[in-house]
DNA sequence: CTGAAAGCGCTTACAG
DNA sequence: CTGAAAGCGCTTACAG
């Protein structure tokens, strides 16, 4: 028979309702929403979607109720772990929870980042999970419009209606100079790649930290917006070490800069701690087992991704969370580099 | 009016169409087909969608065609470097011609990607990549079943039908171990984590190098299932010391456990080569600051997935490559320290 | 080369 | 608590 089928074969919802007997719209309600469909109907559709081994069509299903599953989670690099222990994270908590997390890379451009959400708000996300404040207009307009559910990670604000979590990154800038200064430290440089909002953080911390002890200098700042690496840690040393020979400790923006920077001083033959002390940031895999074992912060990042995802999870039921700003605690890890 | 309306605001085909004076359909043909539109129509359509600012709604589109622009991509794990190169190869690929890769670790375990296949699969993917041959039999049905272009990542093979793209794991692992001979090693420890099917693959090379060379000693092969890290190659090169003192080279499965292993050398007094050859596998971010600089084997995985996207586009699009299998060169990267 | 009709598989009001 | 109707926004045959 000629009939004008585009059928997919696939297994569908009204298959369902016919195996238990009900209507489509009493089967939809009995797979999702529950509460208003008896308790035996739901029993019963269940086991007829068991049984035909029915999976629900997502473009069906975005299409109909105006949203999807899909949490577009936008980070600026993959090649630092800090990112990955966050993205770990915050998988763990959506999957099981149903909703499918869509990993988006920026690398640290505005640009891209907006390309991206203009690309993923156009699948309907249930909600969206953005690294920092640093955007340009037409990504924040797109995600205000948007109505998404959004919850901001890394950074904290305290700006209405803005839901976020992470840590002051200019307390731990802070911190670990204060560290460097308790032993007796006197000229700490500070060595930072990429320059992106949180690294400039942390060397505001680093420099007002300076300044009250009166042992500010800009010149033992050393700020390089290239991509960090520990190949650019060995180089940073190496030319901190040649311009600014009185140097008595580094302090790097992050782990691999700072394990190059060790790499480097032995090569050197400088003597860490004994003349130079080095710290890094973030406490990444293998700075334990550097020589001498590294100094680090350790930062909360999969708590940040655990926590940014119950939060957008609520949201996204329509709950309001308990805190609008999530502020968490890093860590001090002071190894023998320091 | 008390319509029944369900409308998003948001800007549909039908508005382009009314705005350039055509029907949806042809709005629709305009916009992607191309071919069969008049060329006038088109430039007076596409100028309407950039008018109003139409973006395609990627469910409606799915539902309609059975077909999403979205490619799940699946891979065993972010913390290793190596497939993160791979992804930003493949995202640089995908994402200008028009498709989403969707992200999805399986963490080296079979019922995880199973899981991860049935999740995607029920999104209409337009297309697959996925890392290796080894999965579930369900796993291998989902796939086949869906119809849904693959290509299969990393590892090759002469299946017919099958479309991959990679290097030969065994041919690595018996090259460096050849290298390690042609120093005048003979008593080669080979030390491995993870002991996914590719690391076992280069177990091989290594024993039937050193089986022809009449120097292969079981008792030298440290298989390891943990996850590979710096910390474990470290325990590995102090395991083996104490445990084997007679070995002259360690061939470590990945680059992070050399870089552990050579770390551990260090702190124990161990002088490299002199003493004991070193050598990595994948030659990671910061194998060539080590002390010494670490010998390695550089795997070309930005290539593959270059290559394994520049197939499956081909293939999504009805074509059929030139090759079903790609096999890629490794490449020996000898340093200081073997 | 262009269009009117039907349909993809689901959910949302609206009734009962 | 359950169902018949309409609709989400697009594309696929089928005609002309």
């Amino acid at each position: 028979m000629p009939r004008k089928s585009r059928s997919t074969g696939r297994i569908t919802l009204d298959d369902v309702a016919r195996e238990a007997g009900v209507s489509r719209i009493t089967a939809s309600r009995a797979l999702h929403g529950g509460r208003v469909v008896g308790a035996e109907l739901v029993a019963r559709v269940q086991q007829a979607a068991d049984k035909l081994g029915y999976v629900p069509d997502p473009a069906a299903r975005a299409l109909a109720s105006a949203r999807s599953t899909q949490v577009p989670v936008l980070v600026p690099l993959l090649s630092n772990a800090l990112f990955v222990d966050l993205l770990e994270a915050v998988h763990r908590v959506l999957f099981p929870a149903g909703f499918q997390p869509m990993i988006g890379v920026t690398h640290y451009d505005p640009a891209e980042e907006e390309l991206l959400l203009r690309n993923y708000l156009a699948h309907r996300p249930a909600g969206l999970l953005v690294t920092g404040f640093d955007r340009t207009e037409a990504a924040r307009q797109l995600i205000a419009q948007s109505g998404v559910p959004c919850v901001y990670l890394m950074e904290t604000t305290d700006a209405p209606g803005v839901h976020c979590v992470g840590f002051s990154q200019l307390e731990a800038g802070a911190a670990m100079t204060e560290h460097l200064l308790s032993r007796g430290r006197r000229r700490i440089a500070f060595a930072a790649a990429q320059l992106d909002p949180r690294t400039l953080l942390r060397a505001e911390g680093y420099r007002r930290t300076l300044q009250k002890a009166g042992c500010y200098d800009s010149r033992l700042e050393l700020l390089c917006p290239e991509r960090s690496s520990i190949a650019l840690g060995a180089r940073l040393l190496e030319e901190l070490v040649s311009t600014r020979p009185d140097i008595d400790a580094v302090f790097f923006n992050n782990d691999d800069l700072a394990q190059g920077g060790l790499l480097a001083a032995h090569r050197l033959g400088i003597k860490v701690p004994e003349r130079i002390a080095i710290a890094g940031f973030n406490d990444l895999a293998g700075s334990d087992q550097m020589l001498p074992p590294l100094s680090s912060v350790h930062t909360p990042r999969a708590e940040i991704g655990d926590q940014g995802a119950r939060t957008l999870l609520q949201l996204m039921s329509g709950q309001t969370p308990a805190q609008a700003s999530i502020e968490l605690a890093f860590q001090l890890v002071i190894r023998d580099s320091s």
